[in-house]
DNA sequence: GTCTATAGCTTGATAGAC
DNA sequence: GTCTATCAAGCTATAGAC
């Protein structure tokens, strides 16, 4: 065919849902082919490098997104407490409420080092930065904005990890509407 | 034989470690049976119902785990922060200072709903109402208390996926030390 | 670009000797 | 209680028609 069936965009959408739910391991080709509508040979052909491939696919689809949609509000020209509750918005969003996963958490079981844990470790990374950034724009020592950053994270992970294990998912509504004044204010109250 | 190649508590104790690195789906009866060093066959003699009954088993005995030794601490006679800080001590202990994977993290992955994430669920919860009960000791509301210990094991859970996902242990090693203070305190500092 | 068909390996699980 | 040998089903991956 000249065009294909899905999308590259829709494809990867697609895709990053099954990692997300399932992780690496948990992603076999049937749930991927099925979650796509196309053949194992089809995703193939797609993605010459197998399984690894569509993961490093995933993790740079996310990436983007990531940069160019969900942290993007972090750069606009807005007060910092009101581009961190932009960003909680577009995260509630991303993550429907507490009901999806993160593929940076969902991506990182196992042991071994492999290309795939470096590049979550980098997108990690990349998240942690954005929010430190912000938080020094508000004002905080280049130390402490990290320190908010990493707290931000970790609170929001924990929440996604609770709504997932328990299907409560009101702890992580409640890190959302947190976020602002725990990546600007100087002092916690 | 007489007796067993493997005792039952050394046996279920290689089989969390398992399940806590690789998940439900990524523990391969293969990687059970490298780090237990029984057979598949030999595995099938111990838990006749296959791999559901040893992830069953497995959750049992870490309920087990917190119950009698990491969450014990929690129902002493010291005063409430200190036993919290006891129930943090051990903790990074199990989770050797966030090198490893919670159970109810990764057992908790993929969509549906089954009997083993029922019994996460269950297990989080109790270890959410052991947390509560302390705050509540220390002299908060219920309602309080009960935020105050999800904030906990927010915190907590997320400390270990920013290790898992990073390598940098530090933010769920200070998480540690913040425990005692955010589950006794009245007002935030 | 997608498909059917298939290769070859790994999976979870079972049978039966010792 | 553990083992070797084996099974059917699942897996990742490939070949080749359309």
């Amino acid at each position: 065919m000249a065009s294909p069936k899905v999308q590259d965009r829709d494809l990867l959408c697609r895709l990053s849902k099954v990692f997300r739910q399932h992780g690496y391991e948990g992603a076999s080709l049937s749930r991927i082919a099925k979650a796509t509508g196309l053949q194992r040979a089809s995703l193939y052909h797609r993605f010459p490098g197998g399984k690894e491939e569509m993961a490093d696919a995933v993790l740079a689809y996310v990436d983007e997104l990531f940069g160019n949609d969900l942290l993007a509000p972090l750069f606009s020209d807005l007060p910092p407490a009101q581009r961190v509750k932009e960003m909680a918005k577009r995260l509630r969003g991303f993550y429907e409420r507490g009901q999806a996963s993160c593929l940076l958490d969902t991506m990182s079981l196992g042991g071994e080092e492999d290309p795939i844990k470096r590049h979550v470790a980098k997108s990690f990374d990349a998240w942690l930065s954005a929010l430190a950034a912000v938080a020094r724009e508000a004002g905080l020592t280049p130390t402490l904005a990290r320190r908010r950053a990493e707290d931000a994270l970790m609170r929001f992970q924990g929440g996604l990890v609770m709504a997932r294990a328990t299907g409560n998912i009101k702890p992580f509504e409640r890190v959302l509407g947190e976020l602002p004044d725990l990546l600007t204010k100087k002092e916690d109250d």
